[in-house]
DNA sequence: GCCAACGTTGGC
DNA sequence: GCCAACGTTGGC
């Protein structure tokens, strides 16, 4: 099972969002190399949710995936602010996944808490002009985090 | 194919 | 609201 990080302004669609739905498509992607990412999940991989451009930036709780990448449908509504010009019915270029809700954490992990922990040196989260939404987060890292 | 201009992300 | 970092666009 692989472990990924997904960021969201909570603004437009917070871990409650999420835990009131119980699943939801992760639409509106539109940077290749996340696209890419959100393509390599598998069914039941872990993702950890979290809050960027808020009070307190962290990872706030989990989903699971629950539906592996398929075609995003807002890249080709000309009325969502998804929308892609370049998309096509025959080739759509963006994709979503279906996540399920799995938990929220009691104490978010904040991204100042990271960046404190040497452990997590090389993580992208933690990089000077990190702006990737959809990253997978390796082992090593991973045992870092858990440890909180 | 290069690169300047522009737009967006996201922390602070 | 500011600004650094980065991706994308478009002229050449």
């Amino acid at each position: 099972m692989a472990i990924w990080l997904m960021k969201s302004e909570p603004d437009e669609f917070s871990i409650n969002d999420l835990k009131t739905k119980q699943r939801a498509n992760w639409d509106g992607v539109r940077n290749f190399q996340a696209r890419n990412y959100m393509r390599d999940m598998a069914q039941g991989d872990l993702v950890l949710f979290y809050h960027s451009s808020c009070k307190v930036p962290g990872i706030v709780g989990t989903a699971t995936v629950s539906k592996t990448a398929h075609p995003d449908p807002s890249c080709l509504d000309p009325n969502s602010p998804y929308f892609d010009p370049k998309s096509t019915q025959e080739s759509p270029r963006w994709v979503q996944v279906e996540l399920t809700f799995e938990s929220k954490f009691a104490n978010p992990i904040t991204l100042a808490m990271m960046k404190a922990m040497p452990e997590l040196e090389g993580f992208p989260l933690v990089k000077k002009g990190n702006r990737l939404s959809v990253m997978p987060v390796a082992d090593g890292y991973w045992a870092a985090l858990q440890a909180l």
